[in-house]
DNA sequence: ATCTTAAATGTATATTTTTGCATAAAAATT
DNA sequence: AATTTTTATGCAAAAATATACATTTAAGAT
């Protein structure tokens, strides 16, 4: 551990880091890594560019022509509208997450009635590297994990799904 | 006129290459312009990295990192119009139909728990002619129907916004 | 056809992005 | 706490991509 580091944190660094990212882009025009790597070093990611080019390949962010002239960056959510009803919508439907459980290279989760099918399709729709598949009850989400992925790397990816389901992740 | 250019050309060049270059990126997986590139000048296109990079930019191919690992190139239809991810969670939805029955201008459809909201959803959302309202609650949604409209209407309708439901409705 | 003008392209280069590798940090284990 | 294992990161170098500028080609105009 750094020695100047106070370990208050509920999130590691990545998963902090890569929220601000998608917030930064769903929030600001980015045209290169770099002017986004400036914006993260203001806000007090000490990181370089190669770290960056990592999370926006861990993030699925797609480089894309602008209209007029040049490039941006875009998170692959955004480009649906309703960005904001979707994002309440999840937001909502995370009152129904009730806990998760593993066992090998499945992940249970139970949920309130009627909420599983729900959140499996969000899980679904976002289309993560870790998850192979989902399968819902009306209470249960079982879902099937990639191989040599671990519980942690699961829960940040679903926090980066749902961020406010940071606050029911216990580490 | 350049003295072997035989002219049988119905579009200039740059539209046939263009053209040829969507194709090749909705048929194949490229993951670089180069790749792309060398699939080109197979077919007899004989251009250079750069006239690529330009055709994608006016193309407004997008660069996208792959679930595994790596980059592919897309076609930015695909990705920015909404519709094609839309009708993939519209399809994945009508898994969750079950019947629908009707009394007077009140129709019901029952879905499997938890999907009754999300289907009543897509219903508002495309606001058709034949439906003044809907009530969903979890497995149930309630459709108040315009007056003078047949329960054959009403199908009908709801096949043109979830076609996949014309398996699931008989006549 | 010849000339003029605008668009497209190649060359070389600059810029940007990605990655292998060594190291540091974090997490798990004892 | 100390050790091992795993994961994240910086650095430097490679790879990929974009572009300025000169040149060629196409398209009109006369």
């Amino acid at each position: 551990m750094h020695k100047n580091c106070i370990d208050i944190q509920i999130m590691n660094q990545r998963t902090t880091r890569q929220l601000a990212i998608k917030k930064i882009l769903t929030t600001r025009e980015i045209h290169s890594q770099e002017g986004l790597l400036t914006i993260l070093l203001k806000e007090g990611f000490d990181i370089t560019q190669a770290t960056l080019s990592r999370d926006l390949k861990t993030l699925k962010v797609a480089k894309i022509p602008d209209g007029n002239a040049g490039y941006r960056y875009s998170v692959s959510e955004r480009i649906h509208k309703d960005h904001d009803k979707t994002k309440e919508k999840v937001n909502f439907l995370i009152d129904g997450f009730e806990c998760i459980k593993f066992s090998g290279n499945l992940a249970v989760i139970k949920t309130l009635p009627g909420y599983a099918s729900s959140i499996a399709s969000v899980l679904d729709n976002a289309d993560p590297y870790e998850i192979i598949g989902t399968i819902a009850g009306d209470d249960t989400i079982l879902i099937i994990m990639k191989e040599n992925v671990s519980q942690n790397d699961l829960k940040n990816r679903l926090i980066l799904i749902m961020p406010k389901l940071r606050d029911k992740l216990k580490y």
